[in-house]
DNA sequence: GACTTTCCTTGACAATTGTCAAGGATTCGA
DNA sequence: TCGAATCCTTGACAATTGTCAAGGAAAGTC
């Protein structure tokens, strides 16, 4: 065998692990769909098929079963999702800037991407009660942390004051924040975003503390 | 027909309606259990039913149908877990006793009643996607709403200082708290609790700012 | 252009689900 | 004690579910 055939049969097996794995994201983003519209509880494989261009049955040819499907969704929903807001910090030159960018940033995001929060927040849930979920949740959720962190240090170091809470615990508010907006304004309350966006503004100052 | 008569009959009629409410309740309580324990998107009558000491065919003699019974769940949920921390602020004389009591109190429900707690987040997460259960999640939202209100409000008064957030802000936050030290019990973090009572009591100062 | 590998569809399976009807068992009033 | 109302069980139903095997269609290889 020389290097040549070795060097084709490498690229030829590449190639085909990459039409796999695109095909995987593909079949994925048809589930991520689906569950962001139906919620984790009344999605189907069926029901995923039919949100592709495919058969239900090509499924169980791409994941194992449905368990393997849900935890690439989930990861799949990271990749998505978790740098949502580092151009705001890099781009923003003060404190009341970033304040105002931030804020703002996230009641778009409400407002553009409910049903995919809401769906996130299901399968947060579901790893409450099931434990093959969990690993990848408290990735997620670390990863999620890290980034309300990298907003809420910068805020703190352009305004010149130290910060009285923890990175966990500011997150958690944070997401507190959102949590409750996601559900206000998916019940119709149309002053939802306004409200997530002053309060987080709001929250901003009083977590920031005078040096 | 005498008056004699119609007392007794309405006095019998009360007692089938007591009778019937009753077990209609106990029903409930065996759902909330397995709602519990296995989450609402594996819940099922049958299994409800196991965790009763009736057969299946029963629910459908006190229920309509399994939306009517989960609805009960959650009115059924809200009567007992509302009005937890009223006997705290009752006997709290000062703010730094409220604040450790109320903190106190947190991280006991935490580490005594986490699997119901997990249930709530869950039937509030369906209400996301399922409009059946929405209104009666946004009234119980908004009586934890009021309770914490309660809490906070007099634990400024009691401190003798204003506070910066809205009840609505509040309890978002402190839910957001209590949401992430649930996840991070359930997965085993022996220092969830510990660590919800130290955000939420460096909290409530936070909240507060010196009038 | 034949042959092999990869990809996808179809149809079936066993299990589980919500629902409900038929009919025992129990309770209650007279 | 008898008859009727209430309560509960049993067993069945149609629908839906995850899973998988058989085989056709398409792509790739020589």
């Amino acid at each position: 065998m020389t290097d040549v055939a070795e060097t084709n049969r490498e690229r030829v097996s590449r190639r085909q692990v990459d039409k796999f794995a695109e095909r995987r994201a593909q079949l994925a983003d048809a589930a991520l769909q689906t569950l962001a519209e139906l919620g984790y509880a009344r999605t189907s494989l069926r029901e995923i098929a039919q949100n592709s261009q495919f058969s239900h049955g090509v499924l169980h040819y791409y994941f194992t079963d449905k368990e393997d499907l849900l935890i690439h969704c989930v990861r799949r929903y990271e990749a998505a999702c978790v740098t949502r807001y580092d151009e705001i910090v890099a781009a923003a030159g003060t404190a009341p800037e970033l304040k105002r960018d931030f804020s703002e940033a996230m009641a778009q995001t409400l407002r553009a991407d409910a049903p995919m929060h809401r769906l996130w927040y299901d399968l947060r849930n579901q790893s409450l009660f099931e434990e093959s979920f969990r690993a990848d949740v408290l990735e997620i959720d670390q990863r999620r942390e890290e980034m309300i962190w990298h907003v809420i240090s910068r805020y703190a170091e352009l305004a010149g004051v130290t910060l009285s809470v923890t990175p966990t615990a500011a997150y958690a508010i944070l997401d507190g924040l959102f949590q409750q907006a996601l559900l206000h304004q998916l019940a119709g309350r149309d002053s939802a975003a306004d409200d997530l966006q002053a309060n987080a503004s709001r929250l901003m100052d009083t977590l920031a503390a005078v040096t």
